[in-house]
DNA sequence: CGTGTTATGTTATCTCATAACGTGCGATTT
DNA sequence: AAATCGCACGTTATGAGATAACATAACACG
């Protein structure tokens, strides 16, 4: 519905937004404050005010257990308050992914207990395939 | 039996731990502080310090999504890594639970991605039952 | 124009968390 | 017992994350 290609950002929030797109992994507020000071952003609200907007639009998720925040890889995500990541504890990549079985367990479980779901944050901490397998010889990705 | 039941705690560890356990929610770190001045505590790090060791001794969890912390209320939490909570926004309740075909949903979304499950942080938002039905008119729990 | 609304810039402050350093004390070793 | 080791403890200071509060600019629109 809303998925009207560009939805109009500010200046800010394209420049947020740009930041965190041209990453290959989560930032933080005062990581992309840094990053955009040659852009004029000078101070901390301006930063988490685009954030906040861009998060409500959700073009970025705001992973909780790193502060730290990623522009949403999905493709068509429709189903923005229930997002799941992996997080590679080796080499910090962050996997966005959908998992819809998962999804109905979740609903399943709050429904079982007459809890009216507004948000689900799951964050799952590991090692990812890349970090675990053995297999060549130079595995480390950054 | 000695001084058996309980694994040897400071009494800085015991302190925060009564904190904790008194409280019928969340408490922050520095809340927890104020509440022990009284008892002979000063400063954070020893709060944080006692914290991490209650943590990794299985009997506090860290509510990631609150920056706050609650006794495990589990009988027997044998799954520490993988406890599930939903968080009220209404009341501020927190309900620890443990729901096994989530947890296999989790496990089974991390083999599909070879991914080396280390700690699952699960944290639902939304009302609570209590806080959902308007049966009674004074529903305030607090 | 005047007015409301929304984004912005800026300062200061608040909350959460840890680094770093030194002390006290019980257990172990010699 | 003296020397030593390890661990919890106490304390100060600071780092890191986030927001309150206030003033200004930019723009749409009746």
């Amino acid at each position: 519905m809303t998925t009207g290609s560009t939805p109009s950002l500010t200046k800010n929030q394209s420049l947020v937004y740009g930041a965190l797109d041209r990453a290959d992994g989560p930032l933080t507020a005062y990581t992309i404050l840094d990053q955009l000071r040659d852009e004029g952003l000078r101070a901390p609200p301006q930063v988490y005010r685009s954030l906040e907007r861009l998060i409500n639009l959700g073009m970025v998720h705001r992973l909780e257990t790193l502060n730290a925040f990623v522009a949403c890889r999905h493709p068509s995500c429709e189903d923005h308050a229930h997002a799941v990541f992996m997080i590679c504890e080796a080499c910090d990549h962050v996997a966005e992914i959908g998992d819809s079985p998962l999804t109905k367990s979740l609903n399943r479980v709050a429904r079982g207990y007459d809890f009216q779901l507004s948000k689900a944050v799951v964050e799952l901490h590991g090692t990812c395939a890349a970090c675990v397998a053995p297999s060549d010889g130079s595995k480390d990705k950054k």
